[in-house]
DNA sequence: CCATTTAACGCAACTTCATTGCATTAAAGA
DNA sequence: TCTTTAATGCAATGAAGTTGCGTTAAATGG
Protein backbone atom coordinates (compact mmCIF):
# COMPACT_ATOMS: atom_id res chain seq x y z
CA UNK A 1 0.00 0.00 0.00
CA UNK A 2 2.91 2.24 -0.08
CA UNK A 3 2.81 2.55 -3.65
CA UNK A 4 0.92 5.17 -4.85
CA UNK A 5 -1.31 4.69 -7.82
CA UNK A 6 0.39 3.53 -10.82
CA UNK A 7 1.06 6.67 -13.16
CA UNK A 8 -0.67 6.41 -16.31
CA UNK A 9 1.43 6.05 -19.83
CA UNK A 10 1.03 9.10 -22.24
CA UNK A 11 -0.90 6.99 -24.22
CA UNK A 12 -3.19 6.01 -21.46
CA UNK A 13 -3.64 9.52 -20.34
CA UNK A 14 -4.24 10.86 -23.62
CA UNK A 15 -7.32 8.20 -24.09
CA UNK A 16 -8.78 8.88 -20.88
CA UNK A 17 -9.84 12.26 -22.21
CA UNK A 18 -11.59 10.80 -24.95
CA UNK A 19 -9.99 12.86 -27.96
CA UNK A 20 -8.19 11.63 -30.59
CA UNK A 21 -4.98 10.01 -29.33
CA UNK A 22 -2.78 11.25 -32.25
CA UNK A 23 0.99 11.25 -33.14
CA UNK A 24 1.66 14.41 -32.69
CA UNK A 25 0.18 14.46 -28.50
CA UNK A 26 1.79 11.33 -27.82
CA UNK A 27 5.07 12.45 -28.83
CA UNK A 28 4.75 15.66 -26.66
CA UNK A 29 2.67 14.09 -23.41
CA UNK A 30 5.68 11.56 -23.93
CA UNK A 31 8.99 14.43 -24.24
CA UNK A 32 7.51 16.34 -20.98
CA UNK A 33 6.94 13.43 -19.27
CA UNK A 34 10.38 12.43 -19.65
CA UNK A 35 12.07 15.68 -19.34
CA UNK A 36 12.97 16.53 -15.59
CA UNK A 37 12.14 20.16 -16.59
CA UNK A 38 9.78 22.56 -17.91
CA UNK A 39 10.04 22.63 -22.04
CA UNK A 40 9.14 25.62 -24.18
CA UNK A 41 7.59 25.47 -27.37
CA UNK A 42 11.08 25.94 -28.80
CA UNK A 43 12.68 22.83 -26.47
CA UNK A 44 9.93 20.82 -28.11
CA UNK A 45 9.80 21.38 -31.71
CA UNK A 46 13.58 20.80 -31.81
CA UNK A 47 13.21 17.91 -29.95
CA UNK A 48 10.65 16.44 -32.68
CA UNK A 49 12.49 18.12 -35.98
CA UNK A 50 12.78 14.69 -37.09
CA UNK A 51 9.33 13.98 -37.30
CA UNK A 52 8.18 16.53 -39.14
CA UNK A 53 5.21 18.22 -36.70
CA UNK A 54 4.14 21.77 -37.62
CA UNK A 55 5.14 24.78 -35.37
CA UNK A 56 1.74 25.14 -35.05
CA UNK A 57 0.74 21.80 -34.08
CA UNK A 58 3.03 21.68 -31.38
CA UNK A 59 1.65 24.90 -29.62
CA UNK A 60 -1.79 23.54 -30.28
CA UNK A 61 -1.27 20.34 -28.87
CA UNK A 62 0.65 22.00 -25.80
CA UNK A 63 -2.48 24.77 -25.10
CA UNK A 64 -5.00 21.20 -25.41
CA UNK A 65 -2.68 19.81 -22.82
CA UNK A 66 -2.67 22.46 -20.69
CA UNK A 67 -6.95 22.51 -20.91
CA UNK A 68 -6.70 18.73 -20.44
CA UNK A 69 -4.96 19.09 -17.21
CA UNK A 70 -2.25 16.60 -18.67
CA UNK A 71 -0.18 19.92 -18.63
CA UNK A 72 1.27 22.57 -16.40
CA UNK A 73 2.02 26.14 -18.62
CA UNK A 74 3.57 28.48 -16.83
CA UNK A 75 5.26 32.52 -17.84
CA UNK A 76 8.83 32.24 -18.21
CA UNK A 77 11.16 35.40 -17.29
CA UNK A 78 12.21 35.61 -20.69
CA UNK A 79 8.15 36.04 -22.08
CA UNK A 80 7.80 32.01 -23.20
CA UNK A 81 5.72 29.90 -21.94
CA UNK A 82 7.16 26.52 -20.12
CA UNK A 83 5.28 23.19 -20.65
CA UNK A 84 5.20 20.07 -17.83
CA UNK A 85 3.57 17.38 -17.49
CA UNK A 86 1.28 16.66 -14.85
CA UNK A 87 1.31 13.42 -12.54
CA UNK A 88 4.57 12.99 -12.35
CA UNK A 89 4.49 15.65 -9.07
CA UNK A 90 1.22 16.87 -8.29
CA UNK A 91 2.22 17.41 -5.13
CA UNK A 92 2.45 21.39 -4.85
CA UNK A 93 5.98 22.19 -6.63
CA UNK A 94 7.80 25.21 -7.48
CA UNK A 95 9.56 26.16 -10.57
CA UNK A 96 13.96 26.92 -9.96
CA UNK A 97 14.70 28.86 -13.30
CA UNK A 98 18.70 28.74 -13.46
CA UNK A 99 19.89 31.99 -14.64
CA UNK A 100 23.02 31.02 -16.16
CA UNK A 101 21.29 28.46 -18.27
CA UNK A 102 17.81 29.52 -18.73
CA UNK A 103 16.51 25.74 -18.11
CA UNK A 104 13.92 25.86 -15.56
CA UNK A 105 13.73 22.53 -13.06
CA UNK A 106 10.18 21.55 -10.80
CA UNK A 107 11.47 21.23 -7.17
CA UNK A 108 8.59 19.72 -4.56
CA UNK A 109 8.30 22.52 -1.30
CA UNK A 110 7.33 21.39 1.95
CA UNK A 111 4.57 23.80 2.70
CA UNK A 112 2.86 26.55 1.33
CA UNK A 113 3.41 30.08 2.40
CA UNK A 114 0.98 31.88 4.17
CA UNK A 115 -0.71 34.85 2.85
CA UNK A 116 -2.75 37.83 4.11
CA UNK A 117 -5.11 38.81 1.47
CA UNK A 118 -6.77 41.58 1.52
CA UNK A 119 -10.21 41.61 2.13
CA UNK A 120 -12.52 40.60 -0.94
CA UNK A 121 -9.65 38.60 -2.68
CA UNK A 122 -9.83 34.65 -3.53
CA UNK A 123 -6.72 32.83 -4.29
CA UNK A 124 -7.14 29.76 -6.40
CA UNK A 125 -3.63 29.19 -7.26
CA UNK A 126 -0.34 29.53 -6.06
CA UNK A 127 2.64 29.87 -8.14
CA UNK A 128 6.38 29.74 -6.65
CA UNK A 129 9.32 30.45 -8.89
CA UNK A 130 13.00 30.92 -7.39
CA UNK A 131 15.61 32.45 -9.65
CA UNK A 132 19.32 30.87 -8.99
CA UNK A 133 21.87 28.70 -10.41
CA UNK A 134 21.27 25.24 -10.98
CA UNK A 135 23.94 22.81 -9.94
CA UNK A 136 25.41 21.82 -13.58
CA UNK A 137 26.05 25.40 -13.58
CA UNK A 138 27.39 26.43 -10.12
CA UNK A 139 31.20 25.93 -11.77
CA UNK B 1 9.70 57.07 15.85
CA UNK B 2 6.77 55.50 14.87
CA UNK B 3 7.66 56.76 11.57
CA UNK B 4 9.83 55.43 9.05
CA UNK B 5 11.91 56.36 6.94
CA UNK B 6 10.73 59.53 4.77
CA UNK B 7 10.00 58.23 1.48
CA UNK B 8 12.45 59.82 -1.62
CA UNK B 9 10.00 61.71 -4.45
CA UNK B 10 10.16 59.90 -7.42
CA UNK B 11 12.73 62.82 -9.08
CA UNK B 12 14.53 62.87 -5.89
CA UNK B 13 14.76 58.44 -6.29
CA UNK B 14 15.63 59.62 -10.19
CA UNK B 15 18.63 61.57 -9.39
CA UNK B 16 20.07 59.97 -6.76
CA UNK B 17 20.88 57.31 -9.49
CA UNK B 18 23.33 60.09 -11.01
CA UNK B 19 21.59 59.92 -14.57
CA UNK B 20 19.44 62.47 -16.35
CA UNK B 21 15.70 63.21 -14.30
CA UNK B 22 14.53 63.45 -17.81
CA UNK B 23 10.61 64.06 -17.75
CA UNK B 24 9.52 60.57 -19.26
CA UNK B 25 11.46 59.08 -16.57
CA UNK B 26 9.99 61.68 -13.93
CA UNK B 27 6.06 60.78 -15.45
CA UNK B 28 6.65 56.90 -15.33
CA UNK B 29 8.14 56.28 -12.00
CA UNK B 30 5.22 58.61 -10.54
CA UNK B 31 2.89 56.58 -12.02
CA UNK B 32 4.61 53.50 -10.56
CA UNK B 33 4.84 54.93 -7.30
CA UNK B 34 1.12 55.79 -7.43
CA UNK B 35 -0.67 52.75 -8.52
CA UNK B 36 -1.37 50.24 -6.43
CA UNK B 37 -1.01 47.22 -8.80
CA UNK B 38 1.98 46.36 -11.22
CA UNK B 39 1.42 47.95 -14.58
CA UNK B 40 2.54 46.97 -18.02
CA UNK B 41 3.71 48.62 -20.77
CA UNK B 42 0.93 49.07 -22.41
CA UNK B 43 -0.61 50.19 -19.31
CA UNK B 44 1.67 53.12 -18.82
CA UNK B 45 1.61 53.95 -22.59
CA UNK B 46 -2.12 54.60 -22.52
CA UNK B 47 -1.50 56.89 -18.78
CA UNK B 48 0.71 58.99 -20.67
CA UNK B 49 -1.13 59.16 -23.95
CA UNK B 50 -0.95 62.94 -23.45
CA UNK B 51 2.28 63.68 -22.84
CA UNK B 52 3.46 61.92 -26.39
CA UNK B 53 6.26 59.69 -24.97
CA UNK B 54 7.38 57.40 -27.42
CA UNK B 55 6.51 53.56 -27.03
CA UNK B 56 10.08 53.21 -26.97
CA UNK B 57 11.20 55.53 -24.65
CA UNK B 58 8.57 54.29 -22.50
CA UNK B 59 9.81 50.27 -22.84
CA UNK B 60 13.60 52.03 -22.08
CA UNK B 61 12.55 53.39 -18.95
CA UNK B 62 10.92 50.92 -17.81
CA UNK B 63 13.81 48.45 -18.02
CA UNK B 64 16.16 51.65 -16.80
CA UNK B 65 14.49 51.63 -13.27
CA UNK B 66 14.16 48.24 -13.10
CA UNK B 67 18.61 47.87 -13.75
CA UNK B 68 18.74 51.02 -11.39
CA UNK B 69 16.70 49.05 -8.70
CA UNK B 70 13.88 51.33 -8.93
CA UNK B 71 11.09 49.34 -10.53
CA UNK B 72 10.55 45.17 -9.69
CA UNK B 73 10.03 43.57 -13.60
CA UNK B 74 7.76 40.99 -13.25
CA UNK B 75 6.53 38.47 -16.18
CA UNK B 76 2.57 38.19 -16.13
CA UNK B 77 0.67 34.88 -17.67
CA UNK B 78 -0.18 36.80 -20.49
CA UNK B 79 3.50 37.19 -22.04
CA UNK B 80 3.40 40.71 -20.80
CA UNK B 81 6.22 42.12 -18.46
CA UNK B 82 4.48 43.86 -15.68
CA UNK B 83 6.33 46.49 -13.22
CA UNK B 84 6.21 47.75 -10.24
CA UNK B 85 7.67 50.76 -8.21
CA UNK B 86 10.44 49.77 -5.66
CA UNK B 87 10.18 51.16 -2.26
CA UNK B 88 6.37 51.48 -1.56
CA UNK B 89 6.64 47.99 -0.42
CA UNK B 90 10.26 46.63 0.20
CA UNK B 91 9.19 43.67 2.29
CA UNK B 92 9.03 40.29 0.39
CA UNK B 93 5.46 40.83 -0.91
CA UNK B 94 3.72 38.43 -3.67
CA UNK B 95 1.75 39.11 -6.80
CA UNK B 96 -1.95 38.57 -7.11
CA UNK B 97 -3.37 38.36 -10.05
CA UNK B 98 -7.02 38.91 -10.89
CA UNK B 99 -7.93 36.04 -13.65
CA UNK B 100 -11.11 37.95 -14.65
CA UNK B 101 -9.99 41.31 -15.22
CA UNK B 102 -6.36 40.57 -15.47
CA UNK B 103 -5.14 43.48 -12.75
CA UNK B 104 -2.18 42.44 -10.46
CA UNK B 105 -2.00 43.66 -7.33
CA UNK B 106 1.08 43.54 -4.74
CA UNK B 107 0.20 41.75 -1.60
CA UNK B 108 2.61 41.30 1.43
CA UNK B 109 3.79 37.85 2.91
CA UNK B 110 3.95 36.72 6.07
CA UNK B 111 6.67 33.70 5.89
CA UNK B 112 8.61 32.40 2.92
CA UNK B 113 7.75 28.82 2.42
CA UNK B 114 10.03 26.38 3.04
CA UNK B 115 12.28 25.11 0.09
CA UNK B 116 14.11 21.50 -0.61
CA UNK B 117 16.55 22.34 -3.55
CA UNK B 118 18.48 19.85 -4.75
CA UNK B 119 21.77 19.38 -4.10
CA UNK B 120 23.56 22.50 -5.69
CA UNK B 121 21.16 24.58 -6.94
CA UNK B 122 21.49 28.25 -5.17
CA UNK B 123 18.33 30.24 -4.77
CA UNK B 124 19.00 34.17 -5.46
CA UNK B 125 15.66 35.45 -5.65
CA UNK B 126 11.93 33.65 -4.61
CA UNK B 127 9.09 35.03 -6.52
CA UNK B 128 5.51 34.16 -5.74
CA UNK B 129 2.13 34.75 -7.79
CA UNK B 130 -1.08 33.98 -6.50
CA UNK B 131 -4.29 33.67 -8.82
CA UNK B 132 -7.59 34.21 -8.44
CA UNK B 133 -9.97 36.52 -8.08
CA UNK B 134 -9.82 40.05 -6.84
CA UNK B 135 -12.45 41.93 -4.52
CA UNK B 136 -13.29 44.35 -7.21
CA UNK B 137 -14.21 40.97 -9.40
CA UNK B 138 -15.83 39.04 -6.88
CA UNK B 139 -19.26 39.76 -7.81
C1' DC C 1 22.53 83.23 -18.97
C1' DC C 2 24.38 80.98 -23.05
C1' DA C 3 27.29 77.34 -25.26
C1' DT C 4 28.83 72.61 -25.23
C1' DT C 5 28.56 67.76 -24.54
C1' DT C 6 26.36 63.57 -24.73
C1' DA C 7 22.71 60.88 -22.46
C1' DA C 8 17.89 60.23 -23.71
C1' DC C 9 14.57 60.49 -26.97
C1' DG C 10 11.73 59.72 -31.30
C1' DC C 11 11.03 57.34 -35.38
C1' DA C 12 11.17 53.36 -38.39
C1' DA C 13 12.31 48.86 -39.21
C1' DC C 14 12.88 44.36 -37.33
C1' DT C 15 12.65 39.99 -34.41
C1' DT C 16 10.39 36.54 -31.76
C1' DC C 17 6.59 34.12 -29.81
C1' DA C 18 2.12 33.06 -30.55
C1' DT C 19 -2.67 32.97 -32.87
C1' DT C 20 -6.16 32.57 -36.65
C1' DG C 21 -8.41 30.87 -41.05
C1' DC C 22 -9.02 27.46 -44.11
C1' DA C 23 -8.15 23.46 -46.95
C1' DT C 24 -6.46 18.71 -46.19
C1' DT C 25 -5.52 14.47 -43.63
C1' DA C 26 -6.10 10.73 -40.68
C1' DA C 27 -8.23 8.74 -36.04
C1' DA C 28 -12.26 6.39 -34.37
C1' DG C 29 -16.67 4.29 -34.86
C1' DA C 30 -20.15 2.10 -38.03
C1' DT D 1 -13.50 -0.76 -45.43
C1' DC D 2 -16.17 3.56 -45.40
C1' DT D 3 -17.67 7.74 -43.21
C1' DT D 4 -17.34 11.52 -40.20
C1' DT D 5 -15.06 15.22 -38.28
C1' DA D 6 -11.36 16.23 -35.04
C1' DA D 7 -6.51 17.33 -35.87
C1' DT D 8 -3.21 18.79 -38.78
C1' DG D 9 -0.36 21.65 -42.15
C1' DC D 10 0.38 25.85 -44.37
C1' DA D 11 0.15 30.77 -44.91
C1' DA D 12 -0.96 34.99 -43.16
C1' DT D 13 -1.62 37.91 -39.20
C1' DG D 14 -1.09 39.86 -34.51
C1' DA D 15 1.15 41.41 -30.27
C1' DA D 16 5.16 42.44 -27.29
C1' DG D 17 9.49 43.86 -27.27
C1' DT D 18 14.23 45.21 -29.50
C1' DT D 19 17.68 47.64 -32.42
C1' DG D 20 19.89 51.40 -35.21
C1' DC D 21 20.44 55.95 -35.98
C1' DG D 22 19.66 60.79 -36.42
C1' DT D 23 17.78 64.48 -33.29
C1' DT D 24 16.74 66.75 -28.91
C1' DA D 25 17.29 68.46 -24.50
C1' DA D 26 19.45 67.74 -19.50
C1' DA D 27 23.46 68.79 -17.11
C1' DT D 28 27.94 71.07 -16.78
C1' DG D 29 31.28 74.81 -17.63
C1' DG D 30 32.26 79.38 -19.09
Amino acid sequence: MSKPVEPASPTESLRATGARVTGARVAILSLLTQANRALSHRDVEQALANEHVDRVTVYRVLDWLTSEGLAHKIADDERVFRFSAVGKHDDPHAHFKCRTCGDVFCVPTGSTPKLNLPAGFKSEEIELNIKGTCARCAV
